[in-house]
DNA sequence: ATACTATAGGTGCTCGCGCACGCACACAAG
DNA sequence: CTTGTGTGCGTGCGCGAGCACCTATAGTAT
C-alpha cells in the first residue's frame, strides 16, 4: 500500500527534514550564531548586486514567505546588519541593504553552518550528495518555482 | 563558495521540502480531506497491532514530536476518529486507538494524498524516486534515529 | 486632471509547534 | 510499608510562520 517509489521518497522528504534541519539549526544556536532564516536572508543579499535586493525579489529567492521576509528584515535592521533603504524611482518599493556588521555576521557563520551541514549529511559520499542535489532540484523544479498562491493564473 | 555537492544537497533539502509539502498539504485540504498530521498519526496507529499505539511509540513513529502527538491525538478523539484507552497493566502509559470512523477517513485520504504526492514528485521517474528514497533514507540513517533530546547518553 | 486598477510592502491576528515543567504512577531498595 | 528514582503523559507558555487586510504609490485610460 505504502511502498511505491513516490510515497517511500516522500516520506524519505519528510523524515528527513525533520531530523536534519533542527538538528543543525541547533548547532548554529549552540554555537552562538544567526539563525537560519537569518543566514538565509544575508546570504541572497550578500549575493546580490550592490548587496542589496527589494523585499519581494527576497521573497522569491529565499525559503520563507515575503511576510516572514518583512519581519526578519526588520530584525536584522534592529541588529545592525541589514538597514531598509527607499527605492527613490518608486516609492512603493524598498531595498534591504547588507551592512559591513552583516557581512562579518555572515562570515563567522558559515564555518559553523558549513560544519553542521557536513555532519548532517556525513552519512552521503560527495557524488551522492550530488545526486541527491540533482534529484530534489529536479522534484521541487521549473513549474513549481513560482506557485505561491494560487494554482491556475 | 556554496556550490559544494554537500551544500547544494542542503538547499535542495530545504527547497524542495518548503515547496513540495505546503502543496500536498494545499491539496487535501481543497479536497476536504484531514490534514497531514493527522494522517500521519491515523497511518501509524493503522499499521499497528490491535491498531492501537502508546503515545510514546507514536510519537517516535510519526515525524511530529511527543508533545505535537498528545494534542493530535486530542483532535483526533473530539472528531471521534481515534480514542485514548488507558493501559490497564501500566496505569502512567494510555494508548491511541484508532476507531471505524478513522480507518473511513484515512481510506478517504488515501487517494486524494497518494494523488497529491504523484503529482508533487510528478518530473521524477519511479527509478528516480527508488534513488531519492534511498539517499533520503540514508542520510536521515541510523545514528540520527533518535537524538530527540540530548546528544550523547 | 481624474478615476480606476495593479502592485509593493507592512501589520493584526491566529494557529502550529515544541520546550520546560509538573503530575501520576511503576519499580527497586531498605 | 516507606522512600527514592525513573518514566509516560499532559499542559502552560512563548516563538515562528503565514493569511487576510490595509495603506501608499505607480501606471493607464478617459
Amino acid at each position: 500500500m505504502a511502498d511505491d517509489p513516490d510515497v517511500a521518497a516522500w516520506r524519505g522528504l519528510l523524515v528527513a527534514h525533520s531530523r536534519l534541519v533542527p538538528a543543525a539549526e541547533a548547532e548554529l544556536r549552540a554555537a552562538g550564531q544567526i539563525s537560519l532564516s537569518w543566514y538565509d536572508v544575508l546570504l541572497e543579499l550578500n549575493a546580490a548586486p550592490g548587496r542589496r535586493l527589494r523585499m519581494s525579489e527576497l521573497g522569491e529567492r529565499v525559503v520563507l514567505s515575503r511576510t516572514r521576509v518583512s519581519r526578519v528584515v526588520d530584525e536584522l535592521a534592529a541588529a545592525g546588519l541589514a538597514e531598509r533603504q527607499p527605492d527613490e524611482t518608486d516609492g512603493r518599493s524598498s531595498f534591504a541593504v547588507l551592512t559591513p556588521d552583516g557581512r562579518d555576521a555572515l562570515r563567522r557563520a558559515w564555518p559553523v553552518y558549513r560544519a553542521a551541514i557536513r555532519k548532517q549529511l556525513s552519512r552521503l559520499t560527495p557524488d551522492q550528495c550530488r545526486e541527491l542535489a540533482t534529484l530534489l532540484g529536479l522534484a521541487a523544479g521549473a513549474d513549481h518555482a513560482a506557485p505561491p498562491r494560487i494554482a491556475a493564473r
